[in-house]
DNA sequence: ATCGGCATTGCAAACGCGTGCAAGCCTGCC
DNA sequence: GGCAGGCTTGCACGCGTTTGCAATGCCGAT
């Protein structure tokens, strides 16, 4: 087998007869070539099958076109849906996104954004974890660019992106006490990310202003299995919510099957429940959760826009986005 | 803002008081360094906060260390799982994952592997779309390796990694009938993937030899809603099926969400139910499906294997796996 | 006929790195 | 002391691009 295995800008300049800036220039748009000799230089690539090594590209022009996604979970079904339209809305503005996972494993993230640099990556996009200050520094020193997304951190120089977390809490208690419940609670994680530290801290409010106090439990990540052991734990007090609010889909999930098949509760006639995310499993029938959509499609639409700012439009900025209410029957009226 | 915003081997050999090729040295294993230089080497490149230029890196070996993942429908439960497997597993073995999406458009999973060659992907990972011929060789021509996980395809060249799905059929039909089951049915999309055709061939022939026939219905992709869409068609026949297997567990869960809250059938007393791939959402109580799981981790460990062979050792190759039956109780008896 | 201006093209220098080759150094042995 | 041999190290070239600069050619205008 040969070893001579791609085919490079000159060989294309010769079979075309023309010199290699030529060919470079037929493949760099904006660049000053005639048609006669662009219309040969795309036979003679064709016929040899020549691609622009974006690897070499990258290291003249000092922009690789690559964008890292930082991400833990991704079998979950709000991060891959979010991974599914940032991977989508990059390609389409010409970039490429590359996967760095981190589940496993302390300082992951620091690795990962390590292999970042490593690889040139114009910009990082973290959608979990917890970056170091001093990382996200690092990763601003070798100048990428980096956005956070839900992470909510006081960091400088980045774009964040975060939901109104706090109003979609207080909206749910309204709804709650609209529809009669008289006693309320949150089932949160243990994780304490800011973004759901968010929703109870607004539920928490929203429920004192109207005069009614929360039963609040935490416990294990935001999975479903978490959601069980939260039923299990609520559903057994002496003071038995007619309302919880799970800061996760994936919660609520839990919760709905634990109360159903454990504790014979009908929902909504015994027992109101709200969730966050709006996973598809939300509007399977078995569900039907009523809960609050993440707008993936206006993250990435809002990243992907910013990354492609000229770097001197990029300064630091801050996006706040509504999570919009959607009304299924797992709370009663509506 | 200063545009040299990189440090290069040579600012960190200059400082350290030795060669490029020095520092270059020292971040190469298993290239010869005394220990003292090797030290102030890594004491000049931490202080200066250097790090490995692999795109030029890439330049050079003529291998870059990326893995092309080629994907559709992400948020997909077993897409995401197996996605996520992969990418785990090929960090650990030092390669790096580029995802390439190609839900929307035609053409799109020709154009990824245009993208693959275009940043000189070491391989390409293809887990869904059928590649034309002519592109898949065009992948191999350009030195890529090719693995295609469950496609099923003839190529020549690739490691091609697939299921028994045709004895997964068959072993759901004889639990069927020995759990008393009557009138056997199939449900499954129009894709017309070779593995959900496989697991309908092996369903037809181990109930043939059985002696009983089945019921086919195929009907859009393979998500939820086509699973309620069959469930509609099927148990409005005048020959209602007892028991049905789906060809994917998304399909399941819409069908068993049909049957319950439309047609008020209990499972399994009044209908037996099977899936396929072990989705999370399979384990939950409101399912309780028994299904094949795809040994994702397995499917992961086999590809990185294969990717890290040397280039002799590589050549086609083709792996099928078993996926294991996890009983739940979706089928009587068991 | 001359000249200015413009579009096109080639030359060559980068970009940051790996690596073959030869020179240098050190050690051990005769 | 001389020499063989092995480990280090530096030099310089090459990887496939992009791009500034200068040269070329063409056109129309004076």
């Amino acid at each position: 087998m040969s070893s001579k295995v791609f085919v490079s800008a000159q060989e294309v300049a010769e079979r075309a007869g023309v010199s290699r800036s030529a060919v470079s220039r037929t493949f760099t748009p904006g660049a000053s070539v005639s048609a006669s000799t662009r219309k040969r230089v795309l036979e003679a690539a064709e016929e040899l099958g020549y691609h622009v090594n974006h690897l070499a590209r990258g290291l003249m022009r000092n922009e690789s076109g690559i964008v890292c996604l930082i991400i833990s979970d991704v079998a979950t079904p709000y991060r891959s849906a979010l991974l599914r339209e940032l991977t989508q809305q990059l390609q389409n503005a010409g970039k490429i996104a590359m996967l760095i996972n981190t589940d496993r494993s302390d300082g992951s993230v620091d690795r990962a954004l390590q292999q970042a640099i490593r690889y040139r990556a114009d910009a990082s996009v973290i959608l979990s974890g917890h970056p170091d200050k001093s990382i996200t520094q690092l990763c601003l020193r070798n100048g990428q660019r980096l956005v956070l997304i839900n992470r909510d951190d006081d960091q400088l120089g980045p774009l964040k992106i975060n939901l109104d977390d706090d109003e979609s809490g207080g909206r749910i208690a309204t709804a709650f006490v609209r529809a009669g419940c008289r006693k309320l609670a949150f089932a949160n994680s243990e994780a304490g990310t800011p973004s759901l530290m968010g929703r109870e801290r607004g539920f928490l409010a929203m429920a004192a202003e109207l005069g009614m106090n929360v039963i609040v439990e935490r416990y294990g990540w935001t999975g479903y299995e978490a959601g069980k052991v939260l039923a299990q734990r609520m559903l057994t007090r002496s003071d038995r919510p007619d309302a919880v609010f799970c800061a996760t889909d994936l919660l609520a999930c839990g919760f709905m099957d634990a109360a159903r098949h454990q504790f014979g509760l009908s929902i909504p006639e015994q027992l109101c429940i709200a969730g966050f995310d709006d996973i598809e499993q939300a509007s399977w029938s078995s569900y039907n959760l009523t809960t609050f959509a993440q707008p993936v499609s206006q993250i990435a639409a809002h990243t992907v826009e910013w990354l492609s700012r000229p770097q001197e439009d990029a300064g630091e900025h801050s996006i706040k986005l509504k999570a919009e209410l959607v009304w299924r029957s797992s709370i009663r009226g509506g």
